[in-house]
DNA sequence: CTATTAATGGAAATGATTGTCATTAATAAC
DNA sequence: GTTATTAATGACAATCATTTCCATTAATAG
């Protein structure tokens, strides 16, 4: 009998870790965004795997990148205009802490991770601050500078 | 003849610096924003302004709010519903700069000013650094923490 | 005070996301 | 491997925040 799923990252244990099922959808999806540096949409997503799985249809999508965000291997990301967008979050495996810079203009995304050590050990020592003094389970941060790239700049 | 609106904050020049007029839902809708701590979403500014202004619409209020986000009188923040909120930008005569800590669980949000001097001094920095390497004209910056608020926490 | 034109309001349109429900497929139990 | 169980799916409809349209009103210039 055929395994429905290559899982040739070991995404299987962690799905029946949450009561979640394996399925082609989620791979494919995982796939993707795993060999991506674009912070796609769902419809952006929905687009591409169309290419190659016309059945999984839009709705789909969406829920899959509900449940990948509620497993934290997803990082659901909203720049402004109405439109969330997706990517894969930093693992052990795959580290890539960053941050962003928008442009306001364009809805260009700069991912960049120069300044991250400092970023980092501040917002550890800030979550940890917080925490305490208004009792909160931190879970995750957002860190974005908007602005004009030069593009829009040169042409406003 | 009566002028429309009395402009108590001096708003008046600025709206004419930037091409727009001041009316009356501008004024009442920055008033409100001058005297709350919320944030606000467009239909709470409506329905609060609706109480003493039953003719400013909806329709106006978000048109307004854009105005004054353009203006940077007004700071759009987006906390993940799908909803934005507004609060009234920082000002040399109304000096709260602060950030956010949301809970994921009830929305709830926290402003908060600890530690805000290092994160700003780093930010200055970052800012600098990434406006040369990218090239951007960076105009402001969110940094947000999400996590579950002691309510949410036990609850869950 | 009148002319000009931005601003308005209400209704309709848009567009991203979510809900519904019958069908399909992944896993568990045998 | 076969069957039973139940989560996941897909197509469509529904929702809901935000925008667009357009005829009317009101802020400012002259």
């Amino acid at each position: 009998m055929k395994k429905c799923c290559k899982d040739s990252e070991g995404w299987q244990g962690k799905f029946h870790g949450y009561g979640y099922r394996m399925t082609v959808a989620r791979e494919v999806i995982l796939d993707l965004l795993s060999n991506t540096d674009k912070h796609m949409s769902a419809e952006d997503i929905y687009m591409k795997i169309h290419e190659t799985h016309p059945n999984i249809g839009l709705t789909t999508v969406y829920r899959t990148l509900e449940v990948l965000s509620d497993m934290a291997l997803v990082f659901k990301l909203d720049i402004g205009d109405g439109r969330a967008r997706y990517e894969l979050a930093e693992s052990p495996k795959k580290p890539n802490h960053h941050h962003h810079l928008v442009c306001t203009g364009c809805r260009k995304i700069v991912d960049y991770s120069d300044f991250i050590d400092q970023e980092v050990k501040l917002l550890q020592d800030t979550e940890k601050g917080l925490s305490k003094k208004y009792n909160f389970k931190i879970t995750n941060h957002l860190i974005q500078f908007y602005g004009l790239c030069g593009a829009c700049s040169a042409r406003a």
